[in-house]
DNA sequence: GATACAGGCTAACGTCGCGTAAGGGTCAAG
DNA sequence: CTTGACCCTTACGCGACGTTAGCCTGTATC
């Protein structure tokens, strides 16, 4: 019995693979078919089927080739480990997948407000991109409480909401400093106002987060080289001022 | 100002690559060094440093590397499809790799019950992971309802010992049809009655989603390939026998 | 001045899992 | 006897580098 047998592009429409697939197998030794014709056609059975999936299976988890062929084939080896091994490798570009992900939603953000697709736009998105990828780095300058608080109170709307403002005021800021713009004057100390109001929106009033906050600004010279402050020098220099005259006045 | 320059390996080493990426961006044009020494060694300065930042970065999120000089060059490219294409890759990727994590930590499960390392065992781990992957298909079964009913019931305790408890009465099961069992047996009823309970206990005594489940396992011939009755055909003989006895007495 | 060692160069093949021709044979139907 | 569908083998292409191999440069040490 048993004796149903196909010929490749049967076979391969069976299991959901492709000729070229069969044919690579073939050659690697990894699944050969069960029988020939005089002429030369791949005349595979179904316990041929029964070895493919298997190989689909492992495939599918990230196995390579390779060790499929030694797993099938009987040869002894340490199976939890593998599971582990390939979970965890997984589990790492499961990671890098989501910070990606994201990095590419707030560059999405970000592209609708700016429409012109000019040179600049580019510049901008990647820094965007850059920003959302040093997540974690900024994480670690607050405590585990922290971040939940943060996250608490962190919704899709507000995360947007927040971006646009700071964009908004970080041109506005900029366009400021470069119109030489008296850093005493009362429309400078509107922007600053501004920008305090939008840190009390991100810390929430807590004094830790805010502390925290000014500890990583004030580091400023050891951030990574992908890290980059929104501002230019010359607005930097244009706040500081700015936030020396609104103390002292 | 801004004459600093750093050879190769000081240079990889600052922007976290290799000496033969470095070359490897050099042969596609992507990033040529600014300047070379007399000797031919490559030199490079700040400005390459923020030129491959951002190639690392458009990297990340899986822009290949011709179009990344595309897009660095200022030839004009649509930026916000770009991003959309990008980010809809990586989610189907995201996809792919979540349903291969899970069906892993399912083997693992299983994997840990069966400690000998014999061959039989990667046929039983296969079949798990194929199980885990048609988690799609299987729910294409159940309404939206049912299965928000299903998902909050399901912790990850509950879920390790309804395996376990399956696994234990599959092969009680198949020991008996092995056996020879008397399908009119105590015996043979007692585990029909394990089977109920464990149903029941999926079911959560839902109606309709024991109704669905039925339907599942009467469409038995239309299953994928991949998905597989966890019973040998004697067994699944020997349970329509014993629960036809049962019915009767 | 010789030598050792670190680091640089180019050229070119290896990796992984196939896709995609190129060039030609097989087989049943019209 | 041709057509068209299917089969075969051989071999290059892809993407982003890793990895030799063989040779040159530059600095420190003997």
């Amino acid at each position: 019995m048993n004796q149903r047998t196909y010929r490749v592009r049967q076979f391969a429409k069976l299991a959901g693979v492709t000729v070229r697939t069969l044919h690579h197998y073939d050659h690697l030794g990894l699944l050969k078919p069960r029988a020939h014709t005089e002429s030369g056609y791949r005349l595979y059975g179904d316990l041929d089927l029964v070895r493919l999936q298997q190989i689909i299976t492992l495939k599918f988890i990230g196995v390579p080739l390779q060790q499929i062929r030694e797993l099938i084939d009987g040869q002894a080896v340490d199976l939890a480990g593998l599971l582990r091994m390939q979970r965890m490798m997984l589990e790492e570009q499961q990671r890098n997948i989501e910070q990606a992900i994201q990095a590419i939603r707030q560059a999405e953000n970000l592209a609708l407000a700016g429409t012109e697709p000019d040179s600049e736009t580019i510049t901008k998105i990647i820094e965007v991109i850059n920003m959302a990828t040093n997540n974690e780095w900024v994480n670690s300058y607050y405590t585990q409480e922290q971040l939940q608080t943060l996250a608490e109170r962190a919704t899709p709307e507000t995360i947007a909401e927040g971006q646009n403002a700071w964009s908004q005021l970080i041109a506005d800021i900029e366009q400021a400093a470069a119109n030489g713009v008296d850093p005493a004057s009362k429309e400078a100390q509107q922007l600053i106002q501004r920008q305090e109001e939008l840190i009390g929106g991100f810390t929430g009033g807590d004094p830790g987060i805010r502390e925290n906050l000014n500890k990583l600004w004030s580091d400023k010279g050891n951030w990574p080289t992908t890290f980059k402050s929104p501002y230019s020098q010359a607005a930097e220099a244009f706040l500081e001022q700015a936030r020396g005259h609104g103390k002292q006045g």
